[in-house]
DNA sequence: AGATTCTGACTTACCAGTAGGTCAGCGTCA
DNA sequence: TGACGCTGACCTACTGGTAAGTCAGAATCT
């Protein structure tokens, strides 16, 4: 049975294999956008043996979410351990997105908030957790930015975090169609650079 | 067949109300969220009755993008040509935006530009239409308001314009995931206040 | 050690339901 | 009479999901 996914955080073998795949397959077409049959195909194996790790699709998407939530939060913790100023971590956050869009990816939960009316509850409810989170991180690194100067905005700084994540989603749905990483480089500096008092370039990988 | 949409511009009868339908579907669930049976069960029509009107889903559809991009145009024209300052404009503008999320819709084009991976060409090529047309509107908006004083920034116009336009999508993808019209408000208004000189809150409806 | 039992990780073969799509023909109205 | 707008009956491909069986290897018993 799915004992590992249900009380479980790691994802061994295959049932780790097949979320790789399904996430590459929703970053690029969407939950709706995608079968168990491809996931079988691109790992030659059945649709029953999807089922035996995951029961449903619903709670693949669920475990989906969830994992990539956790490793996204890693992410951020690292960033925020890494000691560097407010505007570094804010470009560095950028930065984790502009990851994604070099290989045409969207955020996982990006996506999923486009196709949130037709997702299952518990896949619902697991993305506003994610995107909560980013709030939470964002709100903390800008309150903490503006205690000690290096950034500069008016108004509420969980208003300020929301307008981060919404621009960094939009500037992502955006350049992906035109397949233009560019523009989401320009327009995420531009979003940072209404915040920062100096001026804090993304780092080009 | 489809005489009408192929050289057409007016949808008559029918075919005006599986567009309705549609758009609504669409907006609502995605392109890849909803079939031919949905919309025929929400008009008590047979499937075959819509394929008399659009050849097939992907026609559907275009059609559909083309008639969202000509009714959204010329609501922008009728904002330019409204007469007032610039800053009004983009307040305007965004209250393009926010009167669909009322009904907890996403922009058509926002929706689709998620699904990019998975739409057919004539689709494709007709999203990426909308957005130009959006980022050109947008650019004479913005150059406008800089040369007579109302707006205040820095850089390219046309940086700007994308800025604007994929900023709008962002908070739209977000808000309607909360089901939070203020989140939205909120994002649109910051993202203008950045611009403006003086503020210029957005219309309440 | 050898036989037994059990389990985890699958496969094969199938299901009902739905997807988009086709086509002959029917009624209505100019 | 003929075009227009549509229906009913169908088709094939694919959807998520299930039931039953296979099979290597670990665990247990003798």
């Amino acid at each position: 049975m799915t004992t590992v996914a249900q009380h479980g955080q790691r994802y061994p073998g295959t049932a780790s294999r097949i979320l790789d795949a399904a996430e590459a397959l929703v970053q690029l077409r969407g939950f709706n956008g995608f079968s168990y049959a491809d996931i079988a195909a691109d790992l030659h194996i059945t649709k029953a043996a999807l089922h035996y790790h995951f029961a449903g699709k619903a709670d693949l998407g669920e475990a989906l979410i969830n994992r990539y939530a956790r490793s996204f939060g890693e992410a951020l913790a690292a960033i925020a351990s890494g000691g560097g100023p407010a505007p570094r971590k804010l470009a560095d956050y950028a930065g984790l997105y502009l990851r994604l869009l070099g290989q045409h990816k969207m955020c996982l939960c990006g996506m999923l908030a486009a196709e949130y009316q037709t997702l299952p509850q518990p896949m619902r409810v697991a993305v506003i957790r994610f995107f909560d989170a980013n709030e939470n991180w964002l709100e903390a690194v800008l309150e903490e930015g503006r205690q000690d100067g290096s950034l500069e905005f008016t108004g509420d700084s969980r208003d300020a975090a929301r307008m981060i994540v919404s621009g960094m989603e939009g500037a992502m749905l955006i350049a992906r169609t035109y397949g233009d990483v560019d523009r989401f480089r320009v327009a995420a500096d531009s979003l940072l650079a209404g915040i920062a008092s100096a001026p804090w370039p993304l780092s080009t990988p």
